[in-house]
DNA sequence: GTCTATATCCAGATAGAC
DNA sequence: GTCTATCTGGATATAGAC
């Protein structure tokens, strides 16, 4: 093991290294193709240790799942906190997340990419937790105060972040190659302003 | 055994019935859910016969995979052939995906929710597959001959489909409880035409 | 609380009769 | 080609020393 490694070893709490590790180990191969062995040997940690702090390989996928959640909705609700217009907000969040997608690419990868309930049944579902609620909430918000163009709610909401989420997921499955934050202006622009060619 | 059951096992070949059952089990529980006497048992065939016909769990994956995308590819193919213009053809395309997503679950949830490379490492990602490619192509027509506003490819393939992938995801989650042809002209307009609110 | 060594179980895969 | 019975590896999880 490396000086570096130890120096980073002893600057994480146990707990955080084995969540870290875990979750490059659960984005790079899924969830079932990782086992407790794998993790225990790549955070260098016994395997004592992690039945003990998360009860086993379920109890990390867990405090991952709720882990990463907070830190999106850190991002969602510094974004709301800037008390922008409705529009404004959306375009922040797709920003924040274009940027993530590419210096956070495992977290946002575990949170919009991953299939919880195939390895944690008893959860929710992703998209009707809190930070996810809130987006569509903006959307809401905007249609109340005449913001944003009067329609369902779920059809607002997915033509506003549909967009963004596809790219998103096109990047991590390595099919987009460029950064995503390359095509923030274009991707707004159409998304508020549409894909027809305007007449006259 | 029922005799409605005896029925329709005599009338499928014993591939379609491991392949279908498969299906039902893989978008249920989830690939590694599933274990091949749970198909085998469900399918009321041999375990013999699963390694005989498709050499394995994987064998059937793979088999599955390539039936659903040629099946994606037939939809694909049906909208082309009609040689309509781009922007109706983006239509046409979101309608029957909407339906199907209610007629034919299991096949696009398989498609399009799956996540392949977990258990098909050796496959290329979904959405570089042929179909997809086509409806991208089918935005770039669009923008050659000027039904589309002019921007990067991947831009304006997101924008246009974006929106109703991450209304079919939705409802596959069961997040979105009405059937998906319930939002289908309101999201066309919004994807067409934007979100913002026309000024004057 | 942390470790190593071990137990237990069940999945995928095979052997060999028919 | 189809079946049942069996093998084997590797995974989760535990026991018990330190």
């Amino acid at each position: 093991m490396s000086y570096i490694m130890k120096l980073r070893e002893a600057s994480e709490s146990i707990d955080r290294r084995i969540l870290n590790t875990a979750l490059d180990l659960f984005v790079e191969c899924g969830y079932y193709n990782v086992s407790v062995h794998d993790i225990q040997k790549q955070a260098n940690v016994s395997i004592g240790s992690i039945y003990n702090h998360f009860g086993g390989k379920e109890g990390i996928a867990k405090a991952l799942y709720y882990h990463v959640l907070s830190e999106m909705e850190e991002l969602v609700n510094s974004v709301v906190a800037q008390k922008l217009g409705a529009v404004e907000s959306c375009n922040q969040l797709i920003r924040l997340l274009f940027e993530q997608t590419e210096s956070q690419r495992n977290t946002i990868s575990f949170v919009l990419h991953a299939k919880h309930r195939e390895f944690l049944p008893e959860e929710p579902p992703v998209c009707s937790a809190t930070p996810f609620k809130a987006m569509r909430d903006i959307v809401q918000t905007g249609m109340a105060n005449g913001e944003i163009r009067q329609c369902d709610p779920w059809v607002a909401a997915a033509n506003v972040f549909g967009g963004a989420i596809r790219m998103i997921h096109l990047r991590l499955d390595g099919v987009i190659e460029q950064p995503l934050p390359t095509f923030y202006e274009e991707l707004l622009k159409v998304t508020w302003q549409g894909m027809e060619v305007n007449q006259g």
